[in-house]
This record gives C-alpha cells, structure tokens and sequence, in this order.
DNA sequence: GACGGTTGTAATATATCACATTACAGCTAA
DNA sequence: TTAGCTGTAATGTGATATATTACAACCGTC
C-alpha cells in the first residue's frame, strides 16, 4: 500500500511554478513535461491545488500562480488537497466486520482507533514541519551544487 | 489510499489468542468469527506473525501460542510482520518518471526524499510506543465496562 | 470577431492490488 | 485410521491509481 503519487506531483508543480515563474510558459504541458506524466493528470492536480486555494488559474490563458507565499504552503497542505488520504476513513484500514458477539469483536475498535489516529497524525504533523520555501531553496541549492561540480 | 486491513486483523488475532487462551480453542475458524473475515485471511496473517517470530503455530493440532510476552509486542511489530509497507517503496508513492533535462525533475527527489521518510517514520515511532498489553488490558477493560453497565 | 492555444472535466481503458473463496495436501492427536 | 486442523496454491472479483482520448469553455491576439 502506498499514499498516491499526486502527492509528490503537487510539491512538484508548484516547485516547478515557482522556479520557473519568471521564465517559461508555465502550462499543464510543459509541466507535464517535467514531471513525466499526462498533463491532464497535472491538470487534475492543478483543480485541487486550486480547490485548497493554493494556486490560481484562468482559462485560455496559459500559466498557474501561487496565491500563498511559499512559507505558508506546507507538505501537508498538498498532502491534504489532494487528498492523499481520505478523511473519513483515515490513513488505517480497519477490518469492518468484528464479531458484535465476541468480547473482544465488538470492542476492539474502541481500543484501536485512538492509538492509530494518532499515528496518522505524527506523520501529518511531520509534514507540516516543511514548506515549500524549504523545498524551492533546497531545489535551487542543489541546482547550484551541479554547476559547482561541472567547474571541478 | 489505505493501509490494508491485515494490519488490524494481526493486532485482534494476538488479542484475541490471549483473551481466549484458557477458554477455548483458538483456532483459524473461530479467529476467523471474531473478525469477520475468511478463515484463509486469518492462517495467512498468522502465517506472516510466526514468520516475524510472534507467534507458534502447529500442524494438524489447533490452536496457536504466542513466542513473546505481550508487553515484549508492539502494534509496530505487526504493523512490520503483516507487510503493511512495502520496504522497499515505502510509504509514500514518488511519480516514476521526473525528467531528468529539467532541473526541478531531476533534483526533486533528492529535496524530497528524505522529508517522507522522516514523515514514514514519525507514524512507525507512534506504533511502537503501543504494546499489545496495552491492548488486551484495554479490552478486558472494556468488558468490564460493559457488565457494569448492565447492572445499573 | 475569428483563431490558436489553453484549461476543465467527463468518459473510458488498463494494470495492480486487496480480499474472498475453493481446494487439497500435510500433519497431529486420539 | 480417522477426524480435524493448518499451510498454501490457485482463482475470482471488485476497487483504485494512472493513462489517454475527446471536447466544450475560455482567453489573448491578430
């Protein structure tokens, strides 16, 4: 089991938007084009970003904005706009026919759902520990690590 | 996205071993009544238990035993025996394909990936700070509960 | 105002995976 | 030897992630 890939796509188009804000022609294909996938799954992506307002778009037009500061936008405002993980069901799959008989059928979930809401939310917390400031800059300094080594 | 539901059915079986050790027979059918599920779900999450070392199981005669103390269990050691990530993959799914041409794509894994497993592993550290006595002690908790309010 | 380029989104295809189920050989205790 | 259980392979099925095609709605520009 693994948490999609729209996740690490979002950071991606919006490390992207930034970083070549000033530029490309930042449009679903060309952003498509760095990532690796089809642009309309970049578009998908795009929708929700803008759902969460993170980003802003206009149709015709080519081009997506940031409507936050970088150091406002966390991983797991990504995490959460496209919905990595659903909320009502949580990050856990619980087994959803626990015998109502059985002391221990009809009582386990009372016993689980904290502990493992819980670690669901120590990983959240984690994410949003990083911003995307901390991604672009750490983007450019490696960037810039390249061209070092090409001098050497 | 959801972690499959082995994971809880491993924590139930362990918790229902020891509930009902001095009881009944504890074996796949009746584990399988408990939880609700396919008596071949239980021998197969077992299967994994006894390959992690947790439990002991025999050929031919029911019932199966727990190798460890309870306090000497985590839900982390499940979580780990029933494969509820991958290792190799981990928990997050990267987009396969960055470009390598463009310096956001082939840079954006190295700012990443470091980040999700910190993430990954903030909610495996939470799963370890649960034993499974905590979780039989919850439950028989439970059932008290349960017979007082009956009284009343 | 017609046109090229773009977005938003529906519809469909495909592969993978979780879980269910059947079947049966191997083993143990009585 | 028999009854009952485990271990596991094989197969079915539904759900989901991602890819892809298609096209209407829209914008800036000539």
């Amino acid at each position: 089991m693994q948490i999609g890939s729209k996740f690490t796509i979002g950071v991606h188009i919006i490390t992207a938007i930034d970083y070549f804000k000033d530029m490309d022609r930042v449009n679903s294909e060309f952003l498509a084009g760095s990532i690796g996938v089809n642009p309309v799954i970049v578009r998908t992506v795009i929708s929700q970003l803008r759902e969460a307002g993170i980003v802003q778009t206009q149709r015709g037009s080519s081009g997506a904005e940031l409507t936050k500061r970088l150091d406002e936008i966390t991983l797991y405002d990504i995490y959460k706009a496209v919905g990595s993980v659903d909320t009502e069901e949580g990050l856990f799959h619980f087994h959803e026919q626990p015998n109502p008989d059985c002391p221990v059928g009809r009582n386990i979930h009372k016993v689980l759902d904290q502990r493992l809401i819980d670690a669901q939310k120590a990983m959240e917390e984690k994410l949003r520990s990083t911003t995307l400031a901390d991604i672009v800059e750490d983007t450019r300094q490696a960037v810039n690590n390249e061209s070092n080594e090409e001098k050497e």
